[in-house]
DNA sequence: CACATGTCAGTCGGACTGAGATAG
DNA sequence: CCTATCTCAGTCGGACTGACATGT
């Protein structure tokens, strides 16, 4: 930390869209520490806690559920891979496709991996009581699906 | 956008730090289009409207107050100053520093960027009430202050 | 053929590090 | 000598784009 935004003016520092990117980027800042500690870097967490929730996947899949752009899939599993803590092979079935599953180690990891998690919640939230956790992830859950899914299509399904 | 998250399982999707970089991300998308459409791109904004907002400044002095990187001063003014929206001095009592100051047609293109922001503000929080809209705010400040100023240093003022 | 999948190389903006020059 | 300021070059992780090969 270089930059503390030691006295930042007026204005726009309270705009919602400061708020919430500089309160995302010390989030941010507080879970890869946490997970850094523990040896695993940004995607590492989101892939295999995807991969436990929803069973071996195809690239292409697992780049749905978990968020991950595919073209960025290929160099996080090669390394994961490689850590042995996911296993890449061929589906028979689809020759283009590749079944990422978990290995029993990478399901270690991913409970190690769930602490350092946990903290960073508590760590980030800690001026709030829990009620008022409750109020914020709720708002901020209602603006993700409105942003998230203004999808089906542009159109509402229309009843 | 080509990762619209189609539908991610579970778990995770519910961590508030989930949440905040997730609907920050959006944030700053909806501003950075907003601002792109009028020929700014990121640090243009927050220099500009420090700068009206705090007079001319070296750039050690607008780095602290616009919370932008001193290093990425450097590129970040070149651009500005090149456009004639800002104008570098030396000062003459302290001949390491560079005095910033906007100049009129920065000052017009700080007017120009408002109101995009603006609406980028409404548009990211378009699913929420006013009153919700100042929950939200209301609750990312106190995150922030709290993680902005654990500051003064890591004791206590104590008394 | 169109389409889905996976790979690869590269871009982009934001935040940061480290080294150096210059001035006080 | 020590420190503040500024410059420069480079790193990092996350998200994204475009092109392409291969397979269905």
């Amino acid at each position: 930390m270089e930059n503390p935004t030691e006295n930042t003016p007026a204005g726009w520092r309270s705009l919602p869209s400061w708020l919430l990117t500089q309160t995302a980027q010390h989030a941010h800042r507080l879970v890869a520490d946490g997970f850094s500690a523990v040896g695993a870097r940004g995607y590492d967490f989101r892939l295999l806690a995807t991969l436990e929730e929803s069973g071996p996947l195809s690239q292409a899949g697992l780049s749905r559920r978990s968020g991950i752009h595919v073209s960025d899939l290929v160099a996080a599993i090669n390394e994961l891979a490689g850590r042995g803590l996911v296993e890449r092979a061929p589906d028979p079935s689809d020759r283009r496709r590749n079944i990422i599953s978990l290995t029993t180690d990478g399901g270690r990891q991913l409970r190690r991996l769930e602490q350092p998690l946990a903290e960073a919640q508590d760590t980030l939230l800690a001026p709030l009581s829990p009620a008022e956790r409750q109020q914020l992830t709720g708002l901020l859950s209602r603006l993700l699906d409105h942003h998230d899914r203004p999808s089906g299509g542009p159109e509402e399904p229309r009843r």
